[in-house]
DNA sequence: AATTATCCTGACCGAATGGTCAAGTTATTG
DNA sequence: CAATAACTTGACCATTCGGTCAGGATAATT
């Protein structure tokens, strides 16, 4: 259940000696409205500092301004700061988990692909701060999702990466790395939350439109699905 | 020349008033060996401690540590933690701008695209750190790389997408956006750098070898040739 | 040998850090 | 309405932060 081992981490920690839930029964419930409204915004704020500046960068006042609260009640609601960051990237890793939860060999590769390629792109559209916040935790040397890394998602890859094999057994694609291809499409997709700055200031945009997402959208599966020779139907009759 | 602006940069500027090379005559002349030493200690030092936890995240005394000097000799030598990190981005952009430095469109687009994705790839092997680096400012918004993003690089990008876009023309290549071509580019190559963490942990392994990251290149080249019409001779005539 | 420039570093500074606590206010419930 | 639970927050704490500085050590120059 518990995606992250709360202790024995890479850093020393000197402090935030996690007080485990003052009041609230538990974590989920929810029973008040006003908690349900602070938790909220709080969590907004955290995901927005902690993505920007990394979890030691991040501030308690930093992430109590934002959120428009005195930094103790943060701590109130959150416990530590350790807490707080480790229940953004659990909420992370739920979103991560729910997508392509359930393809088979049968399925089409391009239309399994083609909605890979989709719904990972539209993670990082919808979630552009917590991309950020997991981009940066591995960016550190993933510290907190060592044993994630190694254990639930490795499966999934190993999973997702046998059926990649099958089709290409079968002719349905060429008999490329599954991994590799993976890896591939993961950042190619993840370049577009984690690289944003980079890519609007090359672009000369202030954002990417839906229809700049959609665009490139195509534009990956088409070079991705070609390249590794899986056919697909063209959806644009006309161009 | 500067490729960054000092001054005017997103966070608010408490202390760190740049004191400017208190001795020596000039930065970059090097005239004692024991400078030569320090600094190259130094600067392998903070290179690896920004990358990892962000220019906010990092501390002078970990930087200092990792050196194996006091925090006041590291002061003596780079002024201050904004100059050091402003000096160690400016290495970084040199290596980059030295990459795919002069294509024609002449020149035939399969070489040239080769030759790109395998020395962006030995670029983020070589200089993991660095690349890690750049990736934390970009990811933190590119406080001090706004200019670069928006002017040089800019630039450097448009000039190469031309020249895509002219191969495109004559039928060399499909006719692609030679701009989402370059971001997929960057992207996959740069992932093995940003996200060696969760590379290793899910492949299993403890590095990647050379022979991984060749493997990996001609597959990165094998797809995104053929993915955008490329053609190109094979180099394994056994295989 | 004397002088000068460079190198080195412990002690120190004000500000910011994560976290605690007690005393308060507000809301819920019997 | 009384009692209890939930929420709020300013004051405070030890530690760490980036940066300064004085003064000693070392090396280069004359």
């Amino acid at each position: 259940m518990a995606l992250i081992r709360h202790g024995a981490v890479g850093w020393p920690m000197t402090q935030e000696s996690a007080p485990a839930e003052r009041g609230a029964r538990e974590q989920g419930e929810a029973n008040g409205m006003t908690r349900q409204r602070n938790e909220r915004e709080i969590l907004a704020a955290a995901e927005r500092v902690f993505a920007r500046h990394g979890y030691r960068g991040a501030s308690l006042q930093a992430i109590a301004e934002q959120a428009g609260l005195p930094k103790s009640n943060v701590l109130y609601y959150m416990g530590s700061k350790r807490g707080l960051y480790v229940r953004l990237l659990e909420r992370m890793m739920e979103r991560w988990n729910a997508l392509l939860d359930d393809i088979s060999v049968e399925d089409d590769p391009a239309e399994v692909l083609e909605a890979f390629i989709r719904s990972k792109m539209q993670l990082s559209r919808r979630h552009p701060e917590g991309s950020r916040l997991f981009a940066a935790e591995i960016l550190g040397g993933a510290p907190f999702l060592q044993e994630y890394l190694h254990g639930e998602l490795r499966d999934w890859v190993q999973a997702r990466a046998r059926i990649l094999e099958q089709w290409a057994e079968r002719g349905l694609m060429d008999p490329v790395d599954p991994v590799w291809l993976i890896f591939l499409i993961w950042s190619a997709t993840q370049h577009y939350a984690d690289f944003e700055a980079q890519v609007l200031g090359i672009t000369g945009r202030d954002a990417l439109s839906d229809a700049d997402v959609e665009e490139i959208t195509t534009f990956l599966t088409r070079v991705i699905l070609k390249g590794c020779g899986v056919r697909f139907r063209d959806a644009a009759p006309d161009g």
